[in-house]
This record gives C-alpha cells, structure tokens and sequence, in this order.
DNA sequence: CGTGTAAGGAATTCTGACACG
DNA sequence: CGTGTAAGGAATTCTGACACG
C-alpha cells in the first residue's frame, strides 16, 4: 500500500485515517483514470466492491481512495480471481491492515521479536 | 448432507498446531469424506489449493489439517469464488491467524483495550 | 453527461471417460 | 485401487447497445 499524497493534501486536521477523502471523480473520468469503464465500474458496486459517494442528484463520486481499491481489484482481476473472490479478499485486507495497526501499537511498549 | 462433527477430539500433547497431523486419508475416502470426488481433489492441488502427503509410491494422503482446509474450500466455492480466489483468500486467512497469534502474545505482557 | 437493464461472445469450472500401473 | 490427460455442458464475466433524464 503505498500513499502518494503529495501536494493536495489533509495536513488539516487529522494525521491518522483521513475522512476528508471526499469523492471527487464522476465516473467517466474514473473510468478514464483506471482504464475500467462506466458500466464495469456500476457493476462492480452492485458487488460490493465499492461504494461511491453520491450528489444529492444521485451521481457517483469516487474518491481517491476509491481509485486506490480500484487498482487493487484490477490486480485482482487479473490475477484470474473473480468478483466474489476480489470482495473477500478486500474486506480480509482490510482487517489485516487493522491488525497491523494494533500490533504496531502493542509493539510501542514492547518491542516484539520482528515477526515476518 | 453436511457432517457436523462436533467431536473435535484433539486433546493430545501439542495445544497449538499439531504437526503429528500425518496424512491418513486416501484421495477415495477423502472423497467420500467431504463429499468432492476424485479428480476435482486432484484439481484443487494442481492450482494449489491443498498440498496433501505423498506415500513413498506417490499415493496421495490427506491429513485432517487437509480436510478441514478442504471445508473451507467447498465453503468459498459454494459462495461463488473461483479457485484464484480461493488460493489467495486461504494464503490470508494463514497470515490472519498468525497476526493474531502474535497480538495475543504481545498482549500477554500489555492487554490492550479489546479490539474487534 | 448521467441512470438502468437485456443480449451475446469469451473464458472458467467441473464431471465422466479414457489409458495406464 | 492409484496415476494422468482431453472433451463437453453449465455458469460467469464483461462489453456494446438500448431507453430514458
């Protein structure tokens, strides 16, 4: 995982996770950015893969964040494991960032044998 | 026609993993144990799904370690992932006990405020 | 530009059959 | 009983097209 936040960034308020990730992106530039196309974009949120933000209108707004998980599911994808399998996969890694984060901490008192 | 087996006899010696966990099962029995036939046994192997032992001839044996990884793969297909998605979610779900393994022993020394 | 849904080609998963030890 | 490989039906993934706001 890597955080190519350059400029353009929150040093606002918070340091940790950002909230302020609002949706930027309509679905045809998403679709131009990620090379993935409108319609695969709309299916892949009817299976749960991602979930956009919407305007009051009901207009898709991907944030960078989107765009981020995005890249990870088309490495998935073609990898050879279907959308199913791309939505496991996503939520474990997304636990498996939160058990880093604790053991990380757990390691601030008492620093570990280096597991891995 | 699932087989609940609420036995879970394993009051051995080792608490943990058990590495005495021989392969005992022929691929048949094995077959008729989890309910998957032959040659899709053999299938799961060759994309990496299950490694089981080897008699000296080539005669597969499957352990229980093996059978109960076998559960868990019939479980992910039934849920509609392929067998690339069923590879990685697996090679996860191992790092997963591991990280957790290693957040209870570093919360032997510190208990932390109960994640999850 | 956005929304959604129904049709069709390409690829995948799995089984039953074959040949052999 | 075990080993392996090639053939074919069923289901899935994705795209281009349609109709509409």
């Amino acid at each position: 995982m890597r955080t190519h936040t350059h400029e353009r960034t929150n040093r606002s308020s918070s340091p940790t996770a950002a909230p302020v990730d609002r949706g930027v992106y309509s679905i045809s530039v998403t679709a131009e950015l990620s090379g993935v196309g409108p319609q695969t974009l709309r299916l892949y949120e009817r299976r749960g893969l991602l979930d956009p933000d919407r305007t009051g209108g009901g207009t898709r707004r991907y944030s960078r964040d989107d765009l981020e998980r995005l890249r990870r599911i088309t490495e998935l994808v073609e990898l050879g494991v279907n959308l199913t399998g791309v939505r496991e996969i996503l939520t474990l890694e997304d636990q498996q960032s939160a058990l880093r984060a604790e053991i990380a901490q757990l390691s601030h008192s008492s620093p570990g044998p280096s597991g891995r």
